[in-house]
DNA sequence: AATGAATGAGGATTCATTCAT
DNA sequence: GATGAATGAATCCTCATTCAT
């Protein structure tokens, strides 16, 4: 029963298909058919939208990048102080939303993809670009000079965290993750002191 | 003209080609087509040898893994106190011989390939329980009970900046890795004084 | 915005669009969607009004057919006499209106459509037996018998010089392929006296 | 039971069954399944043998070209003086070997393949050329410089019978058709007298 | 030991065509 | 009248894998 305005639609679905498919499958070998089929649509329709599969995985990564960003800005907006905003920027990257299996699985997959797709890779960059940016902006009153190398060692962290849960998803919750990355706050903090 | 001792050769060469084309190409699609020629051998004898592409990769991680291990080993058998043998240990992970630009490629991917293959993350989970533990043994000494916590911080910031490497081979050098990693380590142990 | 009475520029503006389209790729492996595309409608309008791929591609054909045969036959009227007839007849083919590149290269593909699709198969020989009939009729004056040979002859030296424009339009102009068949007249005429 | 030095046999037959596919369908719209499957094997093989679709086409085109050229070579040896080999080369084109259904639809699919492929168009290029040269070659006696106009047109009419016959196999014979360009030929001599 | 030969299975992509609106 | 939505059916091409020699 064809309708006008499916497009928004289905692109949707079809991101989000994609994400859990690379979840599930643990890989970028994902086919569009299963994509499609998960998304409820045929193949050929995801061609029409998305002209082919490199277009769907990037749009799969820009959607999970927005959503991680949207994340960060939603508990900056309520933190108030630099420590308070560290642990905002902190906690976004292992809140429930973002700390999902299949998307640390996408994550690791998007790593994958910048390898081979300049504009995979210039997303993550831009991505730990604004990590970095943000930790710095908020550790410069706390530790002066220092931000910088500090806010690339708990970026660093993040996303080594990040990879360990990809390993092992049971094994650390993003509870855990995040007390880590808190935990190499307070140290740096210290030492900085 | 067939020889008699060839397999070690042969085995040794499809690894080290293995590792070169899953760098070149940034990913596991790599056929084994590509591998065999590029260890100049037929695909066929490949397969004669290892019985399938899975096994090539594992083969290609155990080396991987095999040449860290004796890295570590190496650096641990000439550092004296628990001081200079953590600094070992972060140094070999950023020694020439595993920070190139393929064996790191290569580290990335078979993080993917554990998503899928128990073998793959059962080799993932020995090296990272392996590094903890090494980390933790001699932060023992300088900070008791604290030592796991932060060998495990160690170990996510090393495998974080990997991937960070991974992403971008030329913006970070396996000195100015190591470098961060000592920072950190610096600052852990100021704050557990 | 939807309008009565547009049924019959819909269809031209379809028919010369397929031309266009053939000529512009060379063959036949031509999609609705490209030719619905430069007619400016969608490709559900073009099955609208036509009904299938086939069916366009024998519009098409009728409609150069046509234009070719109005040519001739414009050309006809003002010529005296069965020699004057005969360079009309010639000359008509050569003309600036049918001896375009695209048309060229749409007639050669008119005769791979006529090897599946009768319909096609019979408007060309509807097309060569009104030429030679043409031909022969104002040859018999000048030739006498010999009119039916000489007619094929000419007949199928221009379908030749088709031909051969179609595979170098910039070798051979249409004024040239006349004064060859011309020529070939002259020849004929002058061995028939 | 796979042997050694199939390739030069799978070859051929691969090209000897291109040409009969795009006899039988009248078109380049064959797919390497079929042809793969007239030849007796995979199409997974065809490609093996030869990389993709339109380097079968390339090479039937070469074949078709050689099996002429021989054809010709063939006749000229035999003949004596301008006159006879000017009837040489003539009936080449029209011999029982090349002269066929399927040689003659698949002659006039190569002139659309040229439409798209650099290489086709030159090889097409190339037996016009020759046609031309061994005409007005052994006209050049007989008519002096009127030779390379003369030549012309014979190729013309050569072409275009070719192509009256891809329309209607049954309407022209072989033999017909040489007929007509011999008598075309005795018409420019006269006429050149 | 080594490889050329061979293929089945699969996957990205295209496209003619249909249909609800 | 007109179109966006939708898909089934191809089709090209790739590749892991097997096998006879």
């Amino acid at each position: 029963m064809p309708k006008v305005g499916m497009e928004p639609i289905r692109r949707t679905a079809l991101v989000q298909a994609t994400i859990v498919e690379i979840g599930a499958r643990g890989s970028l070998d994902v086919t569009v058919g299963q994509i499609a089929k998960r998304a409820g649509m045929s193949s050929a329709l995801a061609f029409h939208y998305f002209g082919g599969k490199e277009a769907i995985f990037l749009a799969a990564m820009r959607y999970t990048l927005t959503l991680y960003g949207a994340e960060v800005r939603g508990a900056l907006a309520t933190a108030e102080g630099p420590r308070q905003r560290l642990l905002a920027v902190i906690g976004a990257g292992f809140s429930p939303v973002n700390f999902r299996r299949e998307v640390i699985a996408a994550w690791l997959n998007f790593y994958v993809l910048a390898q081979r797709s300049p504009e995979a890779k210039r997303l993550l960059a831009v991505y730990q670009r604004r990590l970095i940016s943000n930790l710095t902006h908020d550790l410069r009153p706390l530790t002066g000079e220092r931000a910088g190398g500090i806010a690339r060692r708990l970026a660093g962290l993040i996303d080594g965290l990040y990879l360990h849960c990809a390993l092992n998803p049971k094994g650390l919750t993003g509870g855990d993750a995040a007390a880590q990355v808190r935990a190499a706050l307070e140290a740096e903090l210290e030492a900085a002191r």
